[in-house]
DNA sequence: TTTATTTCGGATAAAATTATCCTATTTATA
DNA sequence: TATAAATAGGATAATTTTATCCGAAATAAA
């Protein structure tokens, strides 16, 4: 579904917001560590996330990854997705057309078009925080 | 979405059963200049799709691949998939946790549940006649 | 039985994705 | 100002996916 790259960015993303809550921040190590994830590839992607405004980063000695707790609410899993993965996930083709063109369908283009506005739909209106409450909470998890 | 292995596979598939309609047999190279896909990389995709019984290949003069014409109607798209890229795709966690499990879901779990239960029963649901059909009557494309 | 045609299957190769390492740069603070 | 702590970013490596090539095996028909 998701690049592993894209995976590792939600992950980060909604680890960084829960410490953000609590004014800390956070570097790839702890990061990796708590997603289970490669540090230094991880380190990539938090630097093409922050590229995209979607964290913020600070340099040097106290430094490291974070969100403005007030933009937490505001940041939709799409931007995460559109950043690292772009949006062919539910714009493209699923059968790999040049473009999904409703007046130029593949085979399967009518049966994916809800699944595929579905999904867009969904990327669009969940929110960071609602994914880091979960996490909070331990209703969910972020490894294993 | 789908590996473009899996893209080549379903759509070769399509073009298999149109002509067994016609009592046609066809070959990797009218195949794969049918759906637009490398000729070789094809060749080893529906090698795979024999193995798995959902298309039949008849070596030698006059061989070729072919679909028996009572099966065509049955055969589904989860069938293809499987075949090429597994379950995972509604099956596995969509962060990538290493089995999705209601009892340990990860943060996204809830939010993909109905999408994949969707994309499951519509892979399931959705068989080869239906899409042949389509594209014979030129409602859909293979290639473009 | 020979030949032409066709799939099968193994060996590579190319490209993309995933992953690692090392140095440069930035910054807080002693 | 010197030092330690941190991200940035370039170079490279490993792995997976995608793609190519070629000879072996099978088969129909001459
Ligand atoms: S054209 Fe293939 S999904 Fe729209
Ligand atoms: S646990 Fe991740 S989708 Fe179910």
């Amino acid at each position: 579904m998701f690049s592993k790259a894209c995976e590792y960015g939600i992950k980060a993303s909604i680890f960084i917001a829960i410490n953000s809550y609590e004014g800390k921040r956070v570097s790839p190590k702890e990061i990796s560590e708590e997603i289970d994830s490669p540090r230094a590839f991880t380190a990539k992607i938090l630097q093409a996330l922050v590229k995209h405004n979607v964290i913020n980063s600070v340099k040097g000695a106290h430094g490291g990854f974070e969100i403005d707790k007030k933009d937490i609410s505001s940041i939709k899993l799409s931007q995460i997705v559109n950043a690292i993965d772009g949006d062919k996930i539910y714009s493209g083709c699923g059968l790999g057309l040049h473009r999904c063109d409703e007046n130029h369908p593949c085979p399967v283009h009518d049966k994916f078009k809800t699944i595929k506005a579905e999904l867009k739909d969904m990327l669009e209106h969940t929110n960071l925080e609602q994914l880091a409450l979960d996490i909070k909470s331990g209703v969910s998890f972020l490894k294993i």
